[in-house]
DNA sequence: GGGGTCATGTAATAGGTTACATGATTCT
DNA sequence: AGAATCATGTAACCTATTACATGACCCC
């Protein structure tokens, strides 16, 4: 799985497309990622982006143009892509893109193991689940709303409309599982509480 | 975000469930968590295990019960949940249910760098993204279906039903997306296009 | 002119994955 | 009887995150 790419943190994939664009310091391109809010979709973390450089430089994919300096500040390196790079850019994006992965978000995991809560605590949650869903949405709405006034095309928001998408289908979800256990005629809580009580003797 | 919890691998979480059971060795407790599929919802690697217990012992959740040893052998050392571990489970399950994390899911990355590549080319990358996307879900319907039949109550499937639904939101997502690039009247291809050819040179 | 925060990077530590090891059982 | 697979665990290696360091600039 990471044994396939050379180079499997996707920060890295962020770092070979801003390079594709102009060669660039480690530190200058963390600062571009965050004014592009592309940190909300690329996990970033300072720490991580020097040693993703020095992964992909001992990989081929860049290398160090020019070490200058200004005044006592400490020494920059910039960097520059190479064709290797290119490539595995190209190649990468269009695995991501065509290849669906499967993966392990924590609701996931919280939901295969739900059980082991009793139903009235779960109904709790799951509207609070709910309220906190509602709030991500308007943030994400908010993203679209200002990025779009400020004229950007809409293409450069896709990963948030699919964000968007997702929470409106968790939230429907969530929704229909609310239901599911409360109805009042064949509603799951009763079978539900009855094995929490046995257990918890 | 790991260091609020002492222990922030999931499977350390599957592993408290299973231990509030019943005491268990590591390998029988990955053994059963594989039959019962909840290698699907939660990262399963059997090197990791044995870490986990570790770090569960470390953290006070988990105590080393007893060593046997059949025949020759390796030990085998059982582990009991302790109340500790039990008030640990309890809290985590309760949190991720009831609060949405953001997270950083292999789309949503290629989304947000999807301009770096040629629109054509996206479109047929999409297509294929498409026919992936009908087979894990028609994976997952499969293994609803069949626990249904063997007696299973549908609570112990909840997590199986959201990624179904989840696939059938990125479903409508990626046909919406395809139809506004290829829109005859207003699509984004042409304009997409042109900033290729200019950057191409 | 002292206290934050920006700019830039290195080092220490912890976490996770892969590879290795080895006797037992089962299959052919 | 040799090959494959199960059962069980340890160790080596990479990756990632946090903490540390330090001069410059800006604010009040």
């Amino acid at each position: 799985m990471a044994t396939r790419r050379k180079v499997g943190n996707l920060l890295a994939l962020a770092v070979l497309s801003y390079l594709s664009q102009r060669p660039m310091h480690p530190y200058e391109l963390g600062r571009t990622l965050r004014e592009h809010d592309d940190a909300r979709s690329i996990k970033f973390n300072h720490g991580s982006l020097y040693m993703v450089f020095e992964q992909l430089t001992r990989a081929g994919f860049v290398e160090p143009r020019e070490t200058t300096r200004e005044g006592a500040r400490p020494e920059r390196t910039v960097y520059a892509i190479t064709d290797a790079g290119r490539a595995e850019l190209e190649d990468w994006l269009r695995e991501l893109v065509a290849e669906p992965r499967h993966e392990y978000p924590q609701f996931v995991a919280a939901l295969s193991l739900i059980a082991a809560l009793p139903p009235d605590d779960v109904i709790a949650l799951l509207r609070r689940r709910l309220a906190g869903l509602a709030e991500a949405r308007a943030e994400a709405q908010g993203i679209v709303d200002r990025t779009l006034e400020a004229g950007v095309h809409p293409l450069f928001l896709v990963e948030e409309e699919y964000r968007l998408a997702l929470l409106d289908a968790e939230v429907a979800f969530v929704e229909g599982f609310v239901a599911r256990i409360t109805d009042p005629d064949d509603g799951w809580a009763p079978q539900w509480a009855a094995w929490h009580e046995k257990e918890d003797r």
